[in-house]
DNA sequence: GTATAGAATGTTATATTATAACAGTTTATC
DNA sequence: GATAAACTGTTATAATATAACATTCTATAC
């Protein structure tokens, strides 16, 4: 645990952002976004659906999928997290979504996964794509390995 | 049509590299797996492994999923084929898996996935994995957007 | 050529992921 | 307070994938 971060401070500034976008754009981010917002928080780990499903109900009540999903489509339409497509699972933005799509760095080991910017990496698929005649338009760019901290 | 490349060339090429490949490793290429190939050749679109099931079937015997999903891991693990993780569906593999990770541009208009080897891009993405301290060693590289025929 | 082990296939059942369709409720605005 | 749009509840089912175990086939050793 001594290196971990605050991760506290990640719930709170995506909780935060979360309200500021929705103020910005008039959008409702009632009871159960915020609520499955926070649960795909609690990690860096990409969570799944269904997971989210059990962790949203309670002895006295069960949710049905579409709760989840539709609360998911929201989050996802207004880039508050992402999907990681190679998984079936959910993960929180980290980044900056005036910038191009994100990258995703995701530990085969711990399971983390780190969304990163790259301009340069932009640029070399820009590049590829222009090669190809290609206009791109949304990019699904995760890369499987370990991280550092597993390595060590 | 008339700008259509030779397809048959295609299947047949497939065909003979994947019976190549099996021979060289000491791999059967038996009735299913060798089906499923060529139905996963009949075009450059990703297809589903329902879809393929259907076809798999007759009004005689009809297959169950294990059949196709059993032949889907054969010829994955053989990089044969690749998964299209964003659409959940598979594509016939057009390169020489000597070389790094494959990446897929799909055309959302028209279907059709190209696979492309692009060393450029494979350094920055080792360069991107690199500043993070990541270890890479499997990529799910999707570029959705338009294709050169599709934007004419 | 037969015994044998491993690979492949058949079969039943079920797990996992996701959506359709329609009814009811809440919210913002007029 | 009426209204439309957004949101939620609920039932059902579609789509994707695997587990588990029985049977058959294939290659090799004897």
């Amino acid at each position: 645990m001594r290196e971990r971060h605050r991760h506290n401070q990640c719930i709170k500034n995506a909780l935060e952002k979360a309200e500021r976008v929705c103020a910005e754009k008039s959008l409702r981010l009632t009871p159960t976004r915020r609520k499955v917002l926070e649960l795909i928080w609690q990690s860096h780990k990409p969570i799944k659906a269904y997971d989210l499903l059990n962790q949203l109900s309670s002895d006295e009540h069960i949710e049905k999928p579409p709760t989840v999903y539709r609360a998911l489509d929201f989050l996802l339409k207004n880039h508050l997290i992402h999907k990681i497509a190679s998984h079936n699972a959910y993960v929180g933005c980290e980044v900056n979504h005036d910038e191009m799509d994100s990258k995703f760095f995701i530990c085969d080991q711990c399971a983390e996964v780190k969304e990163v910017c790259e301009p340069k990496l932009d640029r070399s698929l820009l590049e590829a794509s222009k090669k190809q005649g290609f206009i791109p338009n949304q990019t699904t760019i995760e890369i499987h390995g370990t991280c550092a901290k597993c390595a060590r």
